[in-house]
DNA sequence: TATTATTGATTATATTTTTTTATCGGGAGG
DNA sequence: CCTCCCGATAAAAAAATATAATCAATAATA
């Protein structure tokens, strides 16, 4: 177990700045002074260069780092080993999800695992694949579920399901009784679209692209940042979109909305687990993927 | 920096009784258990059997020694590390030595060393050279000193000085203006000895052995436990003795005993510093080392 | 077998350490 | 020139940790 002051440095030490470390260790900025104080104290020597604006680690400062992050990983390591031990799983679980799986998915999947590990603090952060895999890939996240592949090689990527987009209207809609729709009449109807960038767009466009349909004979009239207003605005008859299964099981549920699929147009893609090799997996991370791998997801979508 | 419980773990783990760890730790027996608890609550499990009588380790309290050695090796590294780079030595420094070197030879060193590096607390633990070495062998001493070879063949040994035993006879003995006596003459004499087993004896009844002279022609008076109680006894015209060259200094330069060597028999036996390769040398211990191969020792015999 | 000594746990109190609150001062940026 | 950002400092409050006193359990001793 590392001292409280060496917690203190390290975070320090990521932040470059007193305050903010202090807040995102829920102390007071002074309480941090005094801890890195003490610790100069101990070495006899600076750890920081207060320069104006900015705070920079001295050399020493770079070796207690570098001693620190090992020792820490040491302690991580042990925590897992003795909980392999005692079988009594606990800690943080820092989760990165893109939105339709942090916001549709986990957390029903959360909400079992906490009954099986009710000391596992379980936190998911919800942001665009990319940003959730730049977590994963700075050590942020224990661990990332993605919509669709991972641009970063360095991580180890595992597929958890496929998740398919379908075309939703409303339950009064013309279209609201027929399976399927074909891609002109798609074409005819007021069409919401995800902001530019979004995963489930580029997914879209990529498949309008491979049937040879030109974009601009949609008629697009909304382009919303989030499922869940563009959930509202299908609903409130102001056009149709397509979305992801998972994103529309409620107001399926409620009756509200009908889903069609495209003929000839497949819009399938996986959600995938991405894992940093290079951070040490605590117990909770492997219980946890364990879980996500056993559980029976698709009967969620029943 | 290892936390304080961790600390307390290690001693108890080390001496198996809470209170035992509790003395060496300056602490109350109550704040070992409390912080013996701490951890226990922390890993969610029993740290240690509290058999009757004794504690014993569990599994995962082996365990969790092993991480905490780990990391304590590192911290040591880190603070060696550290002073290199920033000069300021400081720290504890215990040291082993075998009587005469602790009694009359560090005193000296010590002092000069302290004013090189004012921040190392040093101890010196005298003992015979056995136990030195045995203290050295499992890692309570920074270094040993001592009288003559080391009996563990895995310790490094250095060679720090030559010694040289010789007669010692007050200064209005017959004898105190001659240079060198006989074994015969000396034979004589009412003679003085420390106890059986001690290095100095040892060393003078090797040297009769190789010169074919038979011990029991000696007048041996007395035995005496210590260098100090022969001194005085020589003083007190009680007889005489072979003594250091090292001890014998004090009352050299009060002029109440005068030194003679003995006719054919050399008593030289060499002042070695040991040290165990497998305990991590501190920087204090290194600049000790230095210090004590540096210093012009020689000149304190002046 | 009774008695004493040793060991760790417990509890209430005291002490020390750490944190917060409030405030200051230096330098950068508008 | 004024304001904001950032860290230092001092006093007070809060929290963590230690101690003193005592207990219960067990083993060694008589």
């Amino acid at each position: 177990m590392l001292s409280d002051s060496m917690r203190v440095f390290i975070t320090v030490a990521e932040k470059k700045n007193f305050s903010k470390a202090a807040k995102s260790l829920s102390l007071t900025q002074p309480a941090v002074s005094f801890q890195i104080q003490t610790l100069e104290q101990y070495y006899q020597t600076m750890l920081f260069d207060r320069v104006n604006r900015h705070v920079k680690l001295t050399a020493a400062g770079e070796l207690l780092l570098d001693y620190a992050i090992h020792m820490n990983n040491l302690q991580a390591e042990l925590e897992r080993n003795i909980q392999q031990l005692t079988g009594h799983v606990k800690g943080e679980l820092l989760i990165g999800a893109s939105t339709t799986i942090g916001e549709y998915l986990l957390p029903h999947v959360v909400g079992s695992f906490k009954k099986a590990y009710p000391d596992v603090n379980v936190t998911i952060q919800i942001m665009n694949t990319n940003e959730v895999a730049e977590g994963v890939n700075n050590k942020h996240f224990d661990l990332g579920i993605i919509e669709g592949p991972c641009e970063f090689p360095s991580l180890k990527e595992e597929k958890l399901l496929e998740d398919e987009l379908v075309v939703v209207v409303p339950t009064n809609h013309e279209f609201a009784d027929r399976k399927e729709i074909t891609l002109e009449e798609l074409a005819t109807l007021p069409y919401i679209t995800r902001e530019a960038g979004s995963g489930s767009r580029l997914l879209f466009e990529q498949a309008l692209i491979d049937a040879d349909f030109d974009i601009e004979n949609f008629n697009m009239v909304m382009e919303l940042g989030s499922t869940t207003a563009i959930k509202s605005a299908i609903v409130g008859g102001l056009g149709v979109s397509t979305l992801s299964i998972w994103a529309i099981q409620d107001l399926l549920k409620l009756g509200r909305i009908a889903p069609l699929t495209i003929k000839g147009v497949r819009l399938n893609r996986n959600f995938n687990i991405i894992l940093n090799d290079d951070k040490f997996q605590s117990e909770a991370t492997i219980k946890f993927i364990d879980h996500l791998q056993k559980e029976d997801i698709q009967s969620l979508l029943k």
